[in-house]
DNA sequence: AGCACGCCGACT
DNA sequence: GTCGGCGTGCTC
């Protein structure tokens, strides 16, 4: 029997089918799907089986043996084998970049060679050269070792082929031996030993991370040690300080819990459907009888009960024998979707999968969902991988967040996928949203998916309509604050009656950056050419893009004057400034650092709850799923870098960023109030009365200025250490596609723009360039062809890489 | 991609 | 004679 074999390593020049014979004891473990090790030039490596057959026309003396096999459940089901098909041809990656993405843990094994002393006598009657020579005495020394343990100041060519020579000499056995490679289930730990005022007072006070060290290590002597690093805001250095100096021991545990909310199995509750619910699940229903390829476009603000109707679905597929793909924005939302689909359907039925599980977690809840002993898979984006089958509904909640678009490579679209794999298993695909993406509307529109609403929210008011403040008129009027009069009278009022209120501040497209007042000059990044952001903790500016850091400078690097001052609002800033506005209040602010800490954002909400925070500072983690009776207030304090970003989408973010946010006010029984400042107040973004308001204004926006769902964004990518070159390139291949465009008679349903340097000009080293497309769809295949074979022609090209994004949304 | 193989120049 | 460097071509 010989298999065809997809190889796990991702180059374009090995993107076939290797043919290898199937040693008889494999023969009857082995199918389409199976992880194998297989020998491959020289080395050895993990492919996957992609066809069986019983003849081959590879000539006999080529072919190998495969080695391995790992066990069934670590195999792939061949839907997603059709999946990986799909994605290569979608978006013209690899198979292995693909298979790298669907498999729970890249390579398990590795193959390594060893090598066992024998005799130096052969030696003695050859000539041996030097390096031989010392060689071999350093392997008798050691005894037996692997390849890359050998320390002798000689190339590692030479190194091989000497290993080579000794070996046909015999006076070195070889002997191939699998490696387990290390897996992600351990963790680091440390218990402090005892830590006295003696130890401290021996520190010299201006070490301050040292002593922040000590005073994290009185308060928490044993815990992970990435918690201890981010808790005290330590260095490895510092951490190696503490191991060097015996304050602490650290080992190495065992860290496979499954996560703790899976544990808890609860009985299950009935449910009662609102009349509204019940509706719109038989209208689903119904439609899913009649139009079973069609997709379902569920809208209901938050709080409408989508989540039951969701429910509902899941139990009458449940109950034919089929299962389930629920799909959330964030991982931070899994825990309570699992928890409350637990109680419904019980929590062994339940698979989690994400990619913040560790190691092994995945690999557990693989196995679990491989069996085929659960029913419901719940995650991130990567769940639409779930290897399961018979699949009866793939659910995409609030589907109109962008983190369902993958920004690494292959950079995917899990509603394409999702869609994929529904018809693959003829499924019920469902998005919700309650302010669904022009691109889903637009569909519902032309008859390609099927629009359901779900529009009463229950015991809530409708959120409230913000009442815009107009920036400018501050400045005029002499406030040179960050908070308008108007939110300042608000806040004060929430204050004097007790209620709470929410400052949100919008970060997205946002920096804090420094800059100097006398001449301009702004601190950059040398490795990407993008403005440097300030960290006040740290006193440290910090690049975005690659791990660049540096301090402050006193005096502006380019003029010298001392007044280079940072710009720019942070939540940090705007804590403060509501400090020293209200001093008396008590005030919470949620990003990124203060919530860094496990736990940390369930305590902040605990004291929003208990009503001890009056005023509330956050960035977009407040925006979605708070709910707090007693928040009647919401403040946005600025959308105009949201709205102003350089991208097709800024307007439909804006929009639904604040109809988001404007939702958190008024849950409870007392009606809310949304303040939204500006500079630009006449933006229709922000007034739009209705989403069908919006809705009308967007897409005649988009249609106007030929932007998706009009046409296809197809983005090259140039990348090269040299400017002139990555410029050359994709100068060289803007006249090409434009020749050749023009001679196919596609320039009537192309648009291609010239070459121009991309808005990040430069990152971690690489210069960028690009040539922008856009494509109607009639031309869209024939663009893509020509695009794969220009990708093609630039493997072998050393110095400079593209990068195709044949679905562009944003163009940095 | 990784790795052998082979040729050339440098160095002992 | 030995070794490192780099360009080329192949991997079932």
């Amino acid at each position: 029997m010989y298999a065809e074999i997809i190889v796990l390593r991702n180059h374009a020049n090995l993107d076939q089918l290797f043919t290898y014979t199937v040693p008889l004891n494999l023969e009857a473990v082995i199918t389409v799907g199976s992880r194998v090790m297989v020998p491959f030039g020289g080395e050895s490596l993990e492919g996957v089986v992609w066809h069986l057959a019983h003849e081959t026309s590879v000539e006999a003396a080529k072919l190998k043996a495969i080695l391995f096999c790992f066990e069934p459940t670590l195999s792939l089901p061949e839907t997603l084998l059709n999946v990986t098909a799909f994605m290569k041809e979608t978006y013209l990656s690899t198979h292995a970049e693909v298979l790298q993405l669907l498999l729970p843990t890249g390579t398990l094994v590795e193959a390594v060679q060893q090598y066992t002393f024998i005799t130096d006598e052969p030696l003695a009657h050859t000539k041996a050269t030097p390096s031989i020579k010392q060689l071999a005495s350093w392997i008798q020394d050691a005894g037996v070792c692997e390849e890359n343990m050998i320390d002798i100041p000689f190339s590692q060519a030479l190194v091989k082929r000497n290993l080579k020579q000794l070996v046909a000499l015999n006076v070195l056995s070889e002997k191939t031996v699998y490696v387990q490679k290390v897996k992600d289930r351990y963790v680091s730990r440390y218990h402090a030993e005892d830590i006295t005022d003696q130890t401290r007072a021996s520190i010299p006070a201006h070490y301050h991370a040292k002593h922040r060290a000590l005073d994290y290590l009185i308060k928490h002597p044993d815990g992970k040690l990435s918690v201890l690093r981010e808790g005290a805001r330590i260095s490895k250095s510092v951490i190696d300080w503490l191991k060097h100096d015996g304050l602490i021991k650290v080992t190495e545990v065992e860290d496979r819990r499954m996560p703790s909310f899976m544990e808890s199995v609860s009985a299950k509750k009935s449910v009662q459907l609102s009349p509204d619910q019940t509706t719109v699940v038989g209208a689903v229903r119904k439609h899913f009888l009649e139009a079973p390829t069609m997709p379902v476009l569920l809208r209901g603000v938050t709080g409408s009960g989508k989540t039951e109707v969701y429910m509902a679905l899941i139990d009458s597929m449940l109950k034919v024998g089929r299962r389930a793909i629920y799909l959330v924005p964030e991982i931070a939302l899994t825990p309570q979707m699992v928890s409350r689909l637990a109680k419904r359907f019980g929590a062994s039925r339940i698979a989690l999968m994400h990619s913040k599980l560790s190691a092994g977690e995945r690999f557990d809840q693989w196995k679990a969902m491989r069996e085929g002993s659960v029913d419901i898979v719940i995650g991130a984006r990567s769940a639409i991988f779930a290897p399961i089958d018979n699949i009866g509904i793939i659910i995409i909640d609030e589907s109109h967040e962008h983190s369902y678009r993958s920004e690494r490579r292959p950079k995917f679209d899990t509603y394409e996928i999702a869609k994929y794999r529904a018809l693959q298993e003829k499924a019920l695909l469902i998005e919700g949203s309650a302010t669904p993406s022009i691109d889903s509307v637009h569909e519902v529109l032309n008859g390609r998916r099927q629009m359901f609403a779900l529009e009463k929210r229950y015991n809530v008011h409708e959120p409230p309509k913000p009442e815009i403040i107009d920036m400018r008129q501050e400045l005029t009027a002499g406030n040179r604050t960050i908070l308008s009069r108007r939110l300042y009278e608000a806040i004060e009022e929430r204050l004097e009656r007790g209620e709470q209120s929410i400052i949100f501040l919008n970060r997205t497209g946002h920096s804090t950056f420094v800059t100097c007042r006398s001449c301009g000059y702004t601190l950059t990044c040398p490795n990407c050419d993008i403005t440097l952001t300030y960290h006040k903790h740290e006193n440290k500016m910090s690049c975005h893009y690659c791990q660049y850091e540096s301090f402050v400078p006193r005096n502006c690097p380019s003029c010298g004057s001392s007044y280079f001052k940072h710009f720019g609002v942070g939540t940090e800033k705007l804590e403060e400034t509501l400090k020293k506005f209200f001093p008396h209040a008590t005030i919470g602010r949620m990003d990124r650092t203060t919530t860094s800490r496990k736990g940390s954002f369930e305590a902040i909400l605990e004291r929003v709850e208990t009503e001890e925070i009056d005023i509330l500072v956050g960035t977009q983690m407040i925006a979605k799923g708070l709910d707090f009776e007693n928040v009647t207030l919401v403040g946005i304090i600025s959308v105009d870098l949201l709205m102003n970003m350089p991208h097709f989408q800024a307007g439909e973010m804006t929009y639904q960023m604040v109809q988001q946010v404007s939702g958190r006010a008024g849950r409870g029984a007392l009606p809310g109030e949304v303040i939204l400042q500006t500079y630009q107040p006449e933006h229709y973004a922000i007034n739009c009365e209705t989403y069908h308001a919006f809705y009308e204004h967007e897409i005649a926006l988009r249609q106007r200025l030929n932007y998706p769902p009009f046409c296809r964004m197809v983005n090259l990518l140039f990348l090269s250490r040299s400017e002139a070159t990555a410029e050359d390139y994709a100068e060289k291949t803007f006249q090409y596609l434009k020749a050749n465009l023009f001679k196919k008679d596609l320039h009537s349903m192309v648009e291609i723009f010239p070459a121009h340097p991309a808005l990040l000009k430069k990152i971690d080293g690489n210069y960028r360039f690009q040539v922008l497309m856009k494509v109607q769809s009639e031309g869209y295949e024939a663009v893509k062809g020509w695009v794969d074979k220009l990708q093609t022609r630039f493997v072998s090209i050393s110095d400079c890489k593209i990068n195709i994004d044949l679905n562009a949304k944003n163009i940095l």
